[in-house]
DNA sequence: CTTGATGATTGTTG
DNA sequence: CAACAATCATCAAG
């Protein structure tokens, strides 16, 4: 091992009797036989490497014997404190480094370094479970989990294998540290600060470990579940919420970044799909909601006819699900409103989602209906609206109820700024009765 | 296999 | 930088 030899030429360095030079004298032994006494040991212990093995050797344990040894060897050991060891002192706070923290971070979340058992599949499981779906990706991730759970395993038990490489290693430098201490000035405080530089060299190369794992686990999540080709479609309930969302703020279908989240969380969509807990040290995933809003946003324009009947089906869904005490009184307040062809089996709903519908299509102005309607030539907002409705199925009744403050899709094929984004708290924002009757 | 739907990515724009 | 627009790649139904 690197290391050790490392080791041992530090602790040479650090040892050696270079530094033995100059010594006070312990305590007050003032007397000439004392001094004697003492020069007379630092001078054969100056002088032993210069004397053949066994004639040290021999001398070595007359020293060791020596009355004067402990006192000598405490204040050598003081000495070799304060010198050579009381630079180091200073740079020895391990720094704790944020590289670390980051691999321990994303090694918990990916359930690698985490609470044992199960493996991986405590992670993915996690991650999945919440979003109630779960049953899609099982399939999906199993052969991940197999994986990462084998990458937990080798971990661990690498882990393992170093730590005791670390305690043997230790405690035979310990030992031997001991050992020498006989001989040689090492206090305690020595043996333990080598002990900590031991630590640290072992943790080093835990780190090194933990990195590796990290990359394996990524190189493995970008081949099994990198969503960014592979795609996903979202369960159910998500599009339906999403969708929601999306139609009951048709006039400014632009959430907050709060919104996102909460759609996210109620989705379970959370950051792109993969797995929540990565989207923090995988910087760059976008929102999958925003992703969604831009898609929808972008094909809701395109081609409104086509959004017609799902416009209808989610805005009657708030309606009902949301307000329906409003939408009583709302309903009240226009009863005479006017009629319009077969009352669909949901009969006329006081529509949040509907009114912008219609405001959307009040304003157009030809931008949009080329990809739906076989345009006849004329261009100007009736006779479109009427193209539409017709392509929708709707009556020319409609038209009247189209006609409510022109907000929501421009002419330009943008959302108009929503000065008054009513319908972010409240989904009701306009008073107008519409049919879902979508049959065509 | 074809085709429409759909989530994600990329490049552009204000 | 967010939104848009175009495009890609995959899914899922037929």
């Amino acid at each position: 091992m690197e290391e050790q030899s490392h080791l041992m030429q530090t602790l040479g360095g650090v040892t050696l009797a270079g530094h033995l030079v100059a010594l006070p004298v312990p305590h007050d032994g003032s007397d000439a036989r004392n001094k004697q006494d003492i020069g007379d040991i630092l001078h054969q212990i100056m002088t032993i490497t210069d004397q053949s093995l066994d004639e040290a050797q021999a001398k070595k344990h007359g020293l060791n014997c020596h009355r004067m040894k402990p006192a000598l060897f405490s204040v050598l050991c003081e000495i070799k404190e304060k010198t050579g060891l009381s630079i180091r002192g200073s740079q020895d706070e391990d720094p704790s480094d944020p590289q670390l923290m980051r691999l321990d971070n994303m090694l918990l979340a990916e359930g690698v370094s985490g609470p044992e058992k199960g493996g991986g599949a405590a992670a993915v499981a996690a991650a999945t479970a919440a979003v109630g779906v779960g049953a899609d990706n099982s399939i999906e991730h199993s052969d991940y989990r197999a994986k990462l759970s084998q990458i937990r395993q080798i971990y661990h038990t690498e882990l393992e294998k170093y730590e005791q490489a670390c305690n043997e290693f230790t405690t035979h430098v310990m030992n031997l540290l001991r050992e020498q201490s006989r001989t040689r000035p090492i206090s305690p405080k020595e043996i333990e600060r080598m002990v900590n530089i031991i630590h640290r060299k072992f943790s080093s190369i835990q780190m090194q470990l933990k990195q590796s794992t990290c990359e394996a686990v990524m190189i493995l999540r970008s081949r099994f579940l990198d969503a960014r080709r592979k795609r996903r479609n979202f369960s159910k309930q998500a599009t339906e919420i999403l969708n929601e969302y999306f139609y009951s703020h048709l006039s400014n279908p632009y959430p907050s970044e709060e919104a996102k989240e909460e759609l996210a969380k109620k989705c379970a969509i959370t950051v792109s799909q993969v797995s929540p807990d990565l989207g923090r040290y995988c910087a760059q995933e976008p929102s999958a909601v925003s992703n969604w809003f831009g898609n929808k946003r972008i094909r809701y324009k395109k081609n409104i006819g086509k959004f017609q009947e799902e416009a209808n089906l989610y805005a009657a869904k708030t309606a009902v699900t949301a307000t329906q005490a409003v939408a009583a009184a709302v309903q009240n307040s226009q009863t005479n409103s006017p009629a319009t062809p077969s009352s669909g089996s949901s009969g006329s709903y006081s529509l949040p989602g509907s009114g912008d519908m219609f405001m959307s299509m009040s304003g157009l102005n030809g931008s949009y209906q080329p990809a739906q309607v076989p345009n006849t030539g004329q261009t100007q907002g009736d006779s479109i609206r009427h193209a539409i409705g017709q392509s929708l199925g709707y009556s020319d009744g409609l038209r009247g109820n189209s006609l409510y403050s022109p907000h929501g899709l421009n002419g330009n094929g943008g959302w108009h700024d929503a000065v008054t984004p009513s319908s972010v708290t409240s989904p009701i924002e306009g008073a107008n009765s519409v049919h879902s009757d979508t049959s065509n």
